[in-house]
DNA sequence: TAATTATATTGCAATATTACGATAAAGATT
DNA sequence: AATCTTTATCGTAATATTGCAATATAATTA
């Protein structure tokens, strides 16, 4: 049908989807990664890195907002957008919990 | 379009897409979190553990096993998947990595 | 070798994503 | 107030994803 069963799996399952999804696309890591090296967000500054139009750029920007991965606050005319760490933390967290549990299994299965 | 401008970012940052789009899916985060909980891996486990039909698994199985984080053997009639960690290391440590910078940085710009 | 079991593939419908031109909205500047 | 600058939204086309029934494939067993 096209649409996820999300009720079918637990709030963390589909909490981790969400923000990996949301990183699943190269503009929104080059977006992510732009905002962690820069101290300056203003929105144009990022639409003038990436290889997209306007639009697009914005639309991407409101992707990586709703899986609350960034946050943006109005500056004067422009709009500053920056990480929002709690969801970026929860993710590596989650990554480094399950890396630790391959490797205390050592796994021998294939 | 609808097809992703690949070509203009690096290579990293596609690789970082391209694994994070193929746990974009609470299915596919349900698949691997089994995988990791259990030794056995028989792929008719993990068919009756979802909420989902033989092929729509099957798929997601492909899916994940193209990303690289899993690998299949077969085993007789059956296939016993299992995690290929290589690639979910490379995740877990560009998320460390990542959140490592902020750390350091003490962002205050927002 | 026929039937069974396990998994993959095909085909298709419903929906979502990606991209961008055109345009709207809202503050800044003249 | 008219214009400029900056960002968001709308509309739309192209493509991708999700899901499953039907079917194919391949090893296993009777």
């Amino acid at each position: 049908m096209g649409a996820s069963k999300t009720e079918h799996f637990t709030d963390e399952q589909n909490a981790i989807a969400t923000l990996s999804k949301a990183l699943g696309h190269p503009a929104r890591v080059a977006i992510m990664e732009y905002l962690i090296k820069v101290d300056t967000c203003i929105c144009g500054d990022i639409v003038n890195k990436l290889p997209l139009a306007q639009p697009t750029v914005s639309q991407h920007l409101k992707e990586l907002k709703n899986a609350g991965l960034i946050k943006g606050s109005i500056e004067g005319n422009a709009i500053c957008y920056c990480i929002d760490e709690k969801e970026l933390t929860k993710l590596q967290s989650y990554f480094a919990n399950i890396s630790d549990k391959l490797e205390k299994k050592k796994s021998n299965c294939c």
